[in-house]
DNA sequence: TTTGTATATATGATTAAACATATATATGGT
DNA sequence: ACCATATATATGTTTAATCATATATACAAA
């Protein structure tokens, strides 16, 4: 992972709140995004396509759902930036954390948990 | 400093290796980051009007010259990143470090030292 | 088992917006 | 006048948004 290529991937306040989410949450699927972040269903599962070509997310399918969470391989200096991110700016997904918590009819990931 | 503005900064090439090296040299001056980075003077000068502009470079005008130096104020966690991008990947600046040691007639900087 | 319908996600095509670069010109210090 | 730097304008390129559509799974009725 070149440098540039995560500051791009983390350069638009969609991709940066999903990654950021994804990452707090170990793994959410697109509808929980969808909820959280109140954007077009088109719109997250684009920007996750990026995300996941650039080799910051990984998904599996369970059932009807794709769930994202960070890619296992990525380098830790990728996450160190993410984790500076996050403890230094608390607020940045507050709503969206609440959203998702408030949400309901979210998918069950506990059964087949790879 | 908002996170996204931060990572649109660094998302192009010029800036971040801007920054880096300026962080790494304490202080350098428009003629001697073009003469490091091999690029057009209104390329180079565009993007540190940018990086002024976000907040991340602060300037000082001394003789011909104007200096670039990272803005005192910029955040820890910015500076953080910053840190963790530099010692991670210790080649992406390397020829461009190279290039500035080998330049002849840099700026005197030891006048007036603010 | 098949058919229909709903839900979840992905993607192609088009348009709009943002960004980067080059050339030319301006400013300001020596 | 000369040098270092900045800015304006035009142009090309990249990126993103939207709409429409496609695929895949789930579930239930026939």
């Amino acid at each position: 992972m070149h440098p540039v290529d995560l500051f791009k991937c983390l350069a638009d306040e969609t991709r940066l709140k999903s990654v950021l989410l994804i990452k707090q949450q170990k793994e959410l699927c697109v509808c929980e995004l969808i909820a959280a972040l109140e954007l077009s269903q088109p719109k997250v599962s684009r920007h996750l396509a990026q995300l996941k070509k650039a080799g910051l997310l990984s998904d599996r399918r369970h059932g009807q759902w794709v769930f994202y969470r960070l890619n296992p391989d990525l380098p830790g200096w990728c996450r160190n930036i993410l984790w500076e991110t996050m403890v230094t700016n608390p607020g940045y997904i507050a709503e969206e954390k609440q959203r998702l918590t408030q949400m309901g009819d979210r998918p069950d990931r506990n059964r087949t948990f790879c």
